[in-house]
DNA sequence: GCCATTCTGAACCATTCAGTCCAAAATTAA
DNA sequence: TTAATTTTGGACTGAATGGTTCAGAATGGC
């Protein structure tokens, strides 16, 4: 019996997952994933079956993730607070070298709506768990369920709007004023 | 001298813009655009030079005609008005049989963000046009000049927040309502 | 009919793509 | 060392990609 290297597969699916992240799924070749990844073709089909299997694995990693990062959010902060920290740094921390990334959940979406419906579809679903998580922070913050599922509509789509904005290149005044704004427009709204 | 059939170009350029529309750059093939616009490979090059040059044609097609119907709206009726009627209208017309297909800037910026940064690049210049729109509506409705900025920021984040979420085949007042709920804020902030 | 022009069909090219396969390392346990 | 096992490199496949070329069909003016 032999116990190999067995190479660290969190962090190679963790590179995978930045390339598809940046770039998307048609746009990321396998030359490209195997470079990022460091193993070897062979490799590669034997761990992960698959390019579609591995985006798959890729996305949901995302998913939870993101919703990771909210639900701590919220252990350390009221609600509200939560929830505009979770777009403030979310929107700093994705960002390469140059530009930003936004969400994996939403670029996939637009990606692949007409062409994978499958993938489309699952990112989706991902978004609307973010949106229930949306909705009981804004109940927690004292809003009418009713009003809560109302806010958590808009607040999704602002979430969504600024994802895509933030992969513009535009100055950061242009990303960070809007997301006062809208909060502030929030906050007025719940009291 | 002979005068052949010169044929349709506008219906055929636009034949194009539906697939590059719904499917995006990438998974639109040649095969895809030849059946499409009915026309032979050969002529396709002689006309239009390149897949590339003929995207870049519908993009800017795409963006002249988004600002042309914002601009008739603003014609007949007063701006916020226009505004929202513009939301509601792109949102019912840009469906095909199955599913909305959003704004075609918005897919652009997103799919090529990281793949080709001058066909990103152009899409997001036409997205600030349309930016600078919304202000000069916002405006003429009695928002000082500053605060026609910051709303129109605003609204453009909620522009491209709703052309994600149209893509997401869920249910129409999903859409609707969160419409109506975000132009009552603004109302109410302009008021 | 004849000519000029436009458009077509199909063959063709080079490249890239995801995915398969296998013999040869590399690695560790015994 | 030997044996068991994992990983590798590289050759290979078949399909699809965008793009080129050109002989000839279709067309309309003369």
């Amino acid at each position: 019996m032999a116990r190999p290297i067995e190479f660290d597969r969190p962090k190679t699916v963790n590179r995978a997952l930045a390339l598809f992240w940046r770039k998307g799924y048609q746009a990321t070749s396998l030359a490209d994933l195997l470079a990022a990844m460091t193993i070897s073709r062979s490799s590669f089909y034997a761990a992960f079956t698959d390019k579609r299997s591995l985006f798959i694995e890729c996305l949901d990693l995302f998913s939870a993730r993101t919703l990771d990062m909210l639900q701590r959010a919220r252990a350390e902060m009221p609600p509200i607070d939560a929830l505009q920290n979770f777009f403030e740094r979310s929107f700093i921390g994705a960002r390469g070298a140059k530009g930003h990334w936004g969400c994996m959940l939403v670029n996939t979406v637009l990606e692949m709506a007409d062409v994978d419906g499958e993938l489309a579809a699952r990112a989706s679903q991902h978004l609307s768990d973010m949106q229930r998580f949306f909705q009981a922070c804004l109940q927690e913050a004292g809003a009418t369920p009713a009003h809560a599922k109302e806010l958590a509509a808009v607040l999704m789509l602002f979430n969504e709007g600024i994802r895509v904005s933030s992969r513009r290149r535009l100055p950061d005044a242009q990303h960070l004023q809007p997301i006062a704004t809208t909060f502030h427009l929030i906050r007025t709204a719940i009291a």
